[in-house]
RNA sequence: CGGGGCGUAGCGCAGCCCGGUUAGCGCACCUGCCUUGGGAGCAGGGGGUCGGAGGUUCAAAUCCUCUCGCCCCGACCA
């Protein structure tokens, strides 16, 4: 491709509404541009590096056997209240209504159609396990679109729904889908991990998340060096060993607390630290009121709650409602005397001697109440936000906390949607039962953020071959130079037909301004062809993530570029 | 949804507080000359309903009201 040819419109300056390197360094280099808040075009260089992807994902997800569909992006209502995500998925599923008034939905994700195809054409189980995939434009509304193309509310996704007769030929190919994540992002050149996560509003229990380590990621993950890590939503640590050892129980006590309703704010007055108090926060669970209690230093980690109390929907509770519910008003809530309602806490709570908690009455709270002798809990479980520092679950060493952008999932759905949907097979033994599901997606386009996010310099875009909208560059630093011209037309000739992906800058721009685009574009190789070799019979190679640099006589430059290539050089 | 910020040429911005010639700067773009190893220089030029609507005024980019869009932060932590 030649430059002059090409559209890539490179910008000198970041653009305003750009945080990140890699959504300003997509906008300067050309790769994209935004139509309307979390909704981008994707430019010609840009769907270039999109399609690396996309061909590295269909290659290993072939290799796995999975067959490539396309599933309609616009849905009938009717599916996803069939699943019962019409209610659950909120704001974030766009439902546009057609001209006669029906209501439907743009795919956020196609658990719901796919399972109504299966369920109509596949009987046995004979035709199972079978997978299924594609590699398509989703859609959801996201609250704040940030960072590019990272967090859009339009960006293309790959996702695959498999199907089984068993939970063991699930977990068969759930592995197996592990392993094609794994190659699939190392070929992208990327550094990840793949951690333990919450399943969200898809469903199901075991899921990991494939989190490219990033600074300017979005999601935490704890991790530990003995090998643990988790999201933050998911992330277990183990509560401290207890050290109130010894302490005498004093006797419980109410105390005028007016107007006094935080943590802080009451911690202060009783002269005590926050961690001495106990958060009594209540929730409304699908019908039932529930408390969950926490040592008062410490945040309520909502995922955890949820799967404990397994539900899918959970809200905390109004005002109005913590008031019928315990009589007290907001602010002052407490376990003691609340036996009537399901209490859950945390163990870490059992650390803790005589403690402060609301006393379900306004303006006061109880001092030195106690575990066991003031009230009980029905069950402890670990609901608290994971904190850096904190003990982890396997080893006990402290773990620490990061970020990342979170490019694919994978889960074990079990039979949630097939059942919901009536979705069956007839098993060996002639009866009729549920498939059994599993879903893995990838975000292609956040896939390409990522890359960007983790190979950049203070110059622009640092390409891995595998996804490099072009491999190399051929840079003529003069192009109104005969020699020049020609021995660089000559070069591109020569390298494309090699069957090489290049891109020949034949504009007629001073070399400094040609130099300044090649590094912002960042295609892993760049041959110079200028003066200063050419008067040895020479040209320049140049390597883009090492800036080594290496002369070639016109005659040999390509045999160079294809042995660096074949040998790993450039990566 | 709450709070804050910003909408002026393709991009990045100044001007607005304190209303008053022809609305300005840098980059980009067009023409010519010159130049050619890290975003050159000179000369000339094109491009704006100042986000939109309404109002105040002799006069509005500037003041007021409404509205749309974009960005950032927060979103029940008892």
């Amino acid at each position: 491709m030649r430059w002059t040819q090409a559209f890539i419109p490179t910008l000198k300056e970041d653009p305003a509404d750009a945080e990140i390197s890699s959504h300003k360094l997509m906008v300067r280099a050309g790769l994209v541009r935004k139509l309307t808040s979390g909704v981008y075009t994707h430019l010609p260089l840009g769907l270039r590096a999109i399609q690396k992807v996309e061909r590295i994902v269909r290659e290993e997800m072939d290799r796995t056997g999975a067959l490539e569909t396309l599933l309609p992006i616009l849905h009938p209502c009717e599916l996803w209240k069939e699943s019962g995500r019409w209610d659950v998925y909120g704001k974030e599923l766009m439902r546009p209504v057609d001209r006669h008034g029906r209501e439907c939905a743009l795919g956020p994700t196609h658990e719901e159609v796919i399972t109504d195809l299966v369920r109509r054409e596949v009987r046995s189980y004979r035709e199972l396990p079978v997978t299924f995939y594609q590699i398509q434009t989703k859609f959801r509304d996201e609250v704040r679109p940030r960072f590019g193309v990272v967090r859009s509310r339009e960006f293309i996704m790959k996702d695959a729904y498999s199907f089984h007769e068993d939970e063991k030929s699930l977990r068969e190919t759930y592995k197996v889908m592990h392993g094609a994540y794994t190659r699939i992002f190392e070929r992208c050149g990327l550094k990840f991990a793949p951690v333990h996560a919450d399943s969200g509003a898809i469903g199901g229990d075991v899921t990991h998340e494939f989190m490219v380590l990033a600074g300017a990621g979005e999601s935490e993950v704890v991790s530990c060096g003995c090998g643990y890590s988790a999201t933050l939503e998911r992330g277990e640590t183990a509560p401290e060993k207890p050290s109130g050892k010894g302490v005498e129980l004093k006797p419980l006590e109410k105390v005028h607390t007016p107007g006094l309703k935080t943590v802080e704010e009451v911690a202060k007055f009783l002269k005590t630290e926050p961690s001495s108090l106990i958060k009594t926060l209540l929730y409304e669970a699908e019908g039932e009121t529930v408390a969950a209690l926490i040592p008062g230093d410490r945040e309520l980690n909502e995922a955890k709650l949820r799967r404990v109390l397994k539900v899918d929907l959970m809200t905390m509770c109004e005002a109005e409602a913590i008031e019928k519910a315990t009589g007290g008003p907001l602010g002052f809530s407490g376990p003691v005397g609340l036996e009537k309602m399901r209490l859950v806490a945390d163990p870490r709570i059992k650390n803790v001697k005589n403690f402060v908690v609301g006393a379900n009455e306004a303006d006061y709270h109880h001092v030195n109440a106690n575990l066991e002798r003031d009230f009980k809990v029905n069950q402890f479980a670990d609901l608290v936000v994971a904190e850096e520092r904190d003990p982890c679950v396997k080893c006990g060493k402290p773990v620490s906390i990061s970020r990342g952008i979170e490019v694919g999932q994978i889960f074990e759905l079990g039979s949630k949607y097939s059942e919901k949907m009536g979705a069956m097979f007839l098993g060996q033994d002639g009866k009729e039962r549920p498939f059994v599901m599993g879903c893995y997606g990838i975000g292609i386009t956040r896939t390409v953020a990522a890359v960007i996010e983790q190979n950049h310099d203070s110059n622009g875009i640092i390409w891995p071959l595998s996804v490099a909208p072009y491999q190399m560059e051929v840079l003529p630093v003069n192009v109104n130079d005969e020699t020049i011209r020609t021995t660089a037309e000559r070069l591109y000739e020569e390298l494309t037909g090699m069957g090489f992906e290049v891109l020949l800058d034949d504009r007629d721009q001073r070399p400094g301004f040609k130099f300044k685009d090649a590094d912002l574009v960042g295609l892993p190789l760049r041959v110079v062809v200028g003066e200063k070799a050419m008067a040895e019979g020479k040209v320049e190679i140049h390597v883009r993530r090492t800036g080594e640099t290496m002369r070639a006589s016109t005659d040999e430059a390509p045999g160079r570029i294809k042995t660096l290539i074949e040998e790993g050089k450039v990566s």
